[in-house]
This record gives structure tokens, sequence and C-alpha cells, in this order.
DNA sequence: CGCTTTATTGAGGGCGGTCAAAGAGCGTGG
DNA sequence: CCACGCTCTTTGACCGCCCTCAATAAAGCG
């Protein structure tokens, strides 16, 4: 079920999607609506018409695509700040649901061609951030082992936090589901590293990288 | 080595790449500078700065990858009416290189700006394309086996061409860096799938698919 | 034709998947 | 606060898909 979340804007610590456009996200804040999802709502379905585009205000979302058998493709994961539903013209390839209980900014795609600021750009730096991503995720799909696709997946949150301490939004199985492994090779490769003192976790979705050198080299 | 190719537009055949934007793509002839390039030759380099545009006139391309080991990604293929090198903002993730002989129409990014025509609505329906088959990319890469992959791609193909013998413009190996899998691996899906009849080769590059529903069934 | 490159086929091995069970985390209720 | 039950994670044993290595065959090209 989604709520309507009508405080005034909460996220004063919602970092900044793209440098230099601050002031344009502020218009889109004041435009959308705000929804809340619990932990696994479905945001947008896959092959639902894409006439929205969506912010995180807090929490986190991932977006993946289903196969008639079950099998599960992640294509990302998305973190306060992040602008997400952008990804095709007219149909979304891929679902959108919530990692864990979320606050979302929705807002109407045509509106934000008749808005002022710099939304244009704001639009098309987000979509290159989006191919990037996707060009990245496809050579870690394509041609890395086990091992360094989840160094490189541990080393990719590493670097979205200042923390010293980083935290895992997702379970093992949506990290698997990213991967393209199972939720055993994920723990094993995941054990692997705490051995070989490459990372420490301190909690099951929590860690530190004593060892970022070693772990960059690792993911290759 | 690239020679200038000075002809009047030599490409009337060449197929539009989005319906409905033909006249654009008339002005994009008329604007940018047709160069030749030769097989493997590079068109653009991985980390190069993107400040061009490609459309391929005759021949056919590819984009990959590079890691330090030589393992190889392909992000795509692109025939005659395509464009590309749209997928970045700043720089280039994937090099592009001929994988024929091939004509290619250069432009400046920047010119597409001042030109008039739809050139927006192209630019934008151009990269959700991109997105879009990226997306198929990851799932085709991180969840499918080895004989759906391989089926994917034909059926791929097939749909992207009307004659009834399809042609590859590629070699085994560009078409195992492009599914993840070794040419080795490839070469016996290949020969998997014409012993069950659901294509026959009448060349190594050449095929004909005369059960198309068991092809699109083993697609997934 | 002969040479080089590319594709096919075979034998064997290893990485990651499958199946199964034990352990840890966590909310609920006694 | 602890007992209980559920879910998620870890670990182990084994298996199979795909990779590796190697040899042969075919195709491209002078």
């Amino acid at each position: 079920m989604s709520l309507a979340y009508d405080f005034q804007d909460a996220a004063a610590h919602v970092r900044p999607a793209i440098s230099g456009v601050d002031e344009t996200l502020d218009i889109l804040n004041r435009m959308g609506v705000r929804i809340a999802y619990a932990k696994d709502e479905e945001i947008y379905g896959q092959d639902e018409m894409a006439d929205l585009v969506y912010r995180v205000i807090e929490g986190a979302v991932r977006t993946s695509r289903l196969m008639s058998d079950g099998r599960r493709q992640i294509g990302d994961f998305y973190r306060a700040g992040d602008l997400f539903g952008f990804e095709t013209g007219s149909h979304h390839r891929f679902a959108a649901e919530a990692l864990q209980d979320c606050i979302i900014l929705v807002l109407k795609r045509s509106a934000l061609k008749s808005a002022g600021g710099d939304l244009e750009r704001l639009t098309w730096a987000t979509t290159s951030r989006e191919l990037d991503r996707a060009q990245e995720h496809l050579l870690l799909l394509g041609r890395k082992t086990a091992s360094e696709k989840v160094a490189s997946f541990l080393l990719d949150l590493v670097r979205g936090s200042d923390a010293d301490t980083v935290d895992l939004p997702m379970g093992r199985q949506d990290m698997a589901d990213y991967l393209g492994l199972t939720i055993e090779t994920v723990s094993r490769m995941l054990s692997q590293l705490q051995a070989t003192r490459i990372v420490c976790f301190t909690a099951t979705r929590k860690f530190q990288t004593p060892n970022i050198a070693a772990l960059t080299r690792m993911a290759a």
C-alpha cells in the first residue's frame, strides 16, 4: 500500500545526483508528489508506460526484470538523492521496487519539459549516467569471475559512501541477482574476502575495507 | 588508415533508425563528413572524449571494452542506418571499431544542438533505444544459458532483417564476446541448433530459420 | 594451390550451481 | 527477558555447464 507523505522536504541530507544542478533539483522537489512505499512494494511494473520519473527521498530502490521461469536480473540500485525511471522512451523494461520502506518523489515526465531551470541538462546527465552504469554492468556480467564481481560490487558501494563503515541496503539475493550469481556463491565470495582480510563485516549488512588497494586489485 | 569519402549520399538503401524522423536524418546526412574505415580500424577509443556522433552509412560497427588481461566485452553492433557514439555525456566507456570496411558519417555533437529539425527528439530516441538494448543485454548476460544466449542473438538478427537468409556481419569471436561466452561454446551451440533443424547455415556467416517458433522458445 | 586465419569437434577440468543442513538474526508473544 | 518461529545467511558435498587445451577441418586470400 502507498500512503501519501506530505511533510515538507525532509531530505536536507539527500546528496545531489549530478553536480551543478542542485538548484534545478530544488525545482523538482517543489513540483512532485511524495509517496511512501513499503519494503518490496512495486513502484512501477515491467512493461508499464513510462510517463513518470522518480527521485529517492528516503530509502533505496532496485530495478529488476523477471524471466517467465523466475530467474531475475537486477538492473541497478538507487539511493537517497538518485533519480530513476528515465531508462526508456515509452515503456519500462525493468520494474522498480522498494528495497526498504521508502519515500519517493514522483513527477510527470511532461512536467519536466515545461518547467524552468536546467531540466533538460539534468535529464540528459541522468540518462548518460544510467548508460555508463549499464555498460560497466555489461562488462561485469559478461566477463568477470564471481570473486571479481563481488569485489567490484563492494568497491562501488565504498566509492558511493563517505563513512568509514559502509552498509548494504540489500540482502544477498538482491546482490546475487545484480551480479548474475546465486546467493550461495555470493556468500562464499564474501567469506573468502573476509578470510583474506580484504573486507571486514561488522554485521550481515555492514562492512569496512581495511585494504582498499587489494579490493581494487580483485575487482580487475 | 582513414580516407575521406566524398561521394554524394550513396546510401539510399540505408534504413531509418527511428520512424518518423527520416527528414531529420536527411539534415544529418548533409551536415557531417563521411569517413571510410578499414576492417578492425578504431573509430573512437575507450576513454576518448565523446564530442562526436556517428552514423553507419555502409558496413557495420562494434563497440567493445577490453580488460587489462585481454578479456573483452562487446557492447553492441551497429549496421547501415544506425546511429552510435551517443552512449555517454563526456567520455566513451567502450571503443568503436569497424566490423568490416565501412563508411561512417561523422558529426560534431555540438552541431546537433544548433541544427534545425527534430534533432533533439532524434537524440533522445536514439539514447532510449541504446538503454533498452543495454538492459536486454544485461538480462542475457546475467541470467541466460549458453544456448539461450545464442538463440536470442540469432533471433535479434532475424528480427532486424527482412530477407529470407540472414547474414552475420561478425565472426564467432565477436559473437562470443557479445554473449559472454567462448568461441568454442558458441560454435557448439550453433551446431546443436543446426542438428535440431532450428537454424540452417548455408555458409559460415549466412543462415535461415525454418522454425522461428522453436528459436523463440529457446531464447526464453 | 599453399598459406594463414577462422571455425568445428573432442577430451578433460574447474568454476559456479544445486541440493541440503546447520547457524544467525530478528520480531512476536509468553 | 527469554522462548519460539520465521527468514536470511553460511557452509558443505556433489554435480553439470561451460571453459581450456588440443587437433582437425574449413574458409579466405594471395
